[in-house]
DNA sequence: TATTATACATAGCTCTGCTATGCATCTGTT
DNA sequence: AACAGATGCATAGCAGAGCTATGTATAATA
């Protein structure tokens, strides 16, 4: 590939994005001494963010396999934090939905994630948080378009 | 905790944060078909960023456990993508140094991430990557200083 | 010199996520 | 209607990453 691109820059700041991140939730991981796996946290994230869907479609949301995705459910399924709901137009699937101890799960998760990493941000002013909260939702635009292209109108 | 909470919000986009760079990181990992582990490349990254050093420092800057750190410092040894030196102050200890093969595997990995992740951004003007930066930035700050403060302490 | 602390190595476990495959159900063609 | 192939989920089995507990050699200290 020759180097036509205009901002090779960008790759280099996606590549930093990448790192930096993977310490950010190493760092979180170890602050709460997390114990549930982050394929389960998004799993219930895409669940809060889009309503119930097929197994196999949480899968694709979630970016694991459909194998995966089945043990997810069916631990998720053991502690009642999600409910499966036979689907009546197909008898192979499932619709999948958050319950309320996963809806309270998630939000208690939230709770202690951000609690933990707060302190690292204590001298952030304003602005500087304004900046942060602005690129998050970039990046939530930017991965979730991909999604659209997966999620067909239910 | 003394701190009297003036922003919820901030725990909010922590958690946002993490979410979406999860998601960030599988769509990278998936589009890449990548194999080696996302803390040998904070380690290289780290090496890379700080210099040789020993074992057990390089442990806790890439937030693993010391064996863990000696199982990938042993797998970086067979490849050549590290040193280790006599650390001739201290005959328990080893410094570990970048090796070429090293330092270009990990550009060649940003290459690749770069890549991979790049066209997600094509709809993001000059002034959003500008965003992104900045925020980038201020991770960076955030988790290398504090972090290690957070460490020691344990 | 004896004791305790430190730095790294080893053993062994658990958990997560994968591929390959199986089974049931749906869809389309004849 | 019946069969063939596609599809949705479950199961089996494997590989890798990272952990705790522990071992061994060296340093530091009393």
């Amino acid at each position: 590939m020759t180097n036509e691109n205009p901002t090779p820059e960008l790759q280099t700041l996606l590549s930093d994005l990448v790192s930096v991140t993977h310490r950010l939730t190493r760092i979180a991981a170890q602050a709460t001494g997390e114990q549930t796996s982050p394929a389960t946290w998004r799993t219930l994230s895409v669940l809060s963010s889009f309503g119930p869907m097929r197994l196999g479609e949480l899968a694709k949301q979630s970016r694991v396999s459909q194998p995966t995705m089945t043990k997810i459910v069916a631990n998720l399924n053991e502690v009642e934090w999600i409910r499966r709901i036979a689907d009546v137009d197909d008898a192979r699937a499932w619709q999948i939905a958050l319950a309320p101890k996963g809806i309270r799960a998630l939000s208690d998760w939230r709770d202690k994630l951000g609690a933990a990493l707060a302190p690292l941000f204590d001298d952030l002013d304003r602005e500087e948080i304004e900046v942060i909260s602005r690129a998050v939702d970039l990046l939530h635009e930017c991965t979730d378009v991909r999604a659209a292209d997966v999620v067909k109108a239910a």
